[in-house]
RNA sequence: GGAGAGGUGGCAGAGUGGUUGAAUGCGUCGGUCUCGAAAACCGAUUUACCCGCAAGGGUAACGAGGGUUCGAAUCCCUCCCUCUCCGCCA
């Protein structure tokens, strides 16, 4: 969410940055409703002065007359600022409406554009494989190698979902172990995170869980409860120091969460249908950090350059996107993703996206309300909140299938997981 | 899941309807004293918002949200969370 203030000092940027990023809003209408929530602030509270004097002079008043009067201004004073309250809490709710469709500024560098065609590729890491065999994509190596079951998914759970088995679960596991050791050494704290969280802290992140139209909601909901499934550990890392004020001494806090992640893929119907590629269920190792306002653009590289390092320890062959304003979603300022390349994706070969990460500045904090505070300093800031992928295991699977089979069909174990794996090559 | 207890300022801990944004202690910061320090003493020590060019003035918040009342940290309701005991379980 953007600051009230900072729209009205910025209206005619707020709506440049809106049309560049495909999004509809009535900004205009937010410096009216923000006037009018002023206007009723400052009369509810001139009311409340006399409310607070009235109940003062009672306890003094000898005189019965002039104490019933007073009481019966005290009553009247009573209903007046409820009914102000009421007004006040109506425009605000319509301003926060307004606000909520509002996205987060842009980096100045990001690439302006309407659709994925814009994005920019800012590096190429590594050179596709070059198949002395005709490859086979991940779906053919996962039944030929007996490495996960659709059919019990889709039997058990529905389309979409899938059982890993034999070393699909070792190589889970293992990149799980892998991309958890990697951020140990880099100093971030490791968590195991809730599946669940509650709807407001997926509305904090920038979900909307009460998306009426199913079409469109990306989350699962609990029936009877307030509670989703989450999408990614970004949630719940981001809402685990909600409404704290953090100590700015203590900042950047640096997270690696372990979750499972749940998607309905609404909207994404026909696309990546089969295999692991777009799955309703899959494992994720995520990074996540608080920072304060000045840190939040080398913290992001520092994601970007992490995602790298994992990637390049896999030996896979990747590219580098800078999202374009029409793609990056409400949330992130700027968004880097890695696309590993993926021999089976395509007609001779795609690349996949297997990472995203985003630095979203203040707007999560903003509506998860996470502030610093320099001890002994006067005053808050909110913080800056970053996340990224370290690890998707269902996409790295699937790159690292399609990339290291060999002719025989067997596939190589990458060097880095063979001591959580236990093995150099997967065969039948 | 059942029974009970409880959630107050950075921490500890008073306060059960009337100048209580909140006693007291500790901590922290500033000052006095000192060559310096300790001790002692004095003062300060939340956040958000509104009005105002400013100085300054005001409103709100005692887990959260409602309610009762002229007046609520104090009474009532709902929810969240913590603790103890029992049950159950990985």
């Amino acid at each position: 969410m953007l600051d009230v203030a900072f729209v009205r000092a910025n209206l005619d940027a707020v709506k440049l940055n809106c049309a560049n990023r495909c999004v509809v809003a009535d900004v205009d209408r937010i410096v009216t409703l923000d006037d009018e929530r002023k206007r009723l602030i400052t009369e509810t509270q001139k009311k409340q002065q006399r409310a607070n004097e009235v109940p003062k002079l009672i306890a003094k008043e000898k005189d019965p007359t002039t104490k019933n009067q007073l009481i019966a201004e005290g009553k009247t004073l009573r209903e007046e600022i409820s009914a102000l309250e009421k007004k006040q809490k109506q425009i605000e709710a319509d301003l926060d409406a307004v606000l909520m469709t509002l996205p987060n500024m842009t980096h100045p560098d990001a690439p302006i554009g309407q659709t994925s065609d814009a994005n920019r590729v800012i590096k190429k890491v590594g050179e596709p494989r070059n198949f002395d065999f005709p490859p086979k994509d991940h779906v053919a190596l996962v039944e030929a190698l007996d490495l996960a079951d659709f059919e019990a998914g889709a039997s058990v759970a529905g389309q979409k979902f899938y059982f890993l088995k034999n070393e699909a679960v070792l190589l889970e596991l293992a990149l799980v172990q892998y991309a958890m050791q990697t951020l140990l050494a880099r100093g971030f704290t490791p968590i195991i995170t809730p599946d669940l969280a509650r709807v407001e802290v997926l509305e904090g992140i920038g979900f909307m869980p009460r998306d009426p139209n199913p079409e469109t909601r990306q989350v699962y909901t609990i029936a009877d409860t307030d509670l989703c499934l989450v999408g990614t550990a970004e949630i719940t890392l981001g809402g685990m120091h909600r409404h704290q004020i953090l100590d700015t001494a203590k900042l950047p806090l640096k997270y690696v969460g372990l979750s499972h992640c749940f998607r309905t893929e609404a909207g994404a119907p026909g696309r990546d249908t089969r295999g692991l590629y777009r799955v309703h269920q899959f494992t994720k190792v995520e990074m996540f950090a608080y920072c304060l306002p000045e840190q939040s653009e080398e913290i992001h590289l520092e994601l970007l350059a992490i995602e790298e390092q994992i990637f390049q320890g896999l030996g896979l062959a990747y590219q580098v996107i800078d999202t374009c304003t029409g793609d990056l979603g409400g949330p992130a300022y700027r968004k880097y993703d890695l696309e590993a390349w993926m021999p089976g994706r395509g007609t001779g070969g795609e690349y996949g996206e297997v990472t995203s990460t985003s630095n979203c500045t203040d707007f999560q904090a903003r509506r998860l309300n996470i502030r610093c505070k320099a001890a002994g300093q006067k005053g808050t800031r909110f913080v800056h909140t970053l996340n990224g992928t370290a690890v998707a295991c269902t996409r790295a699977l699937v790159a690292i299938l399609e990339n290291y089979q060999n002719a025989d069909g067997s596939v190589t174990v990458p060097e880095v997981l063979r001591p959580w794996v236990g093995k150099e090559r997967i065969a039948r």
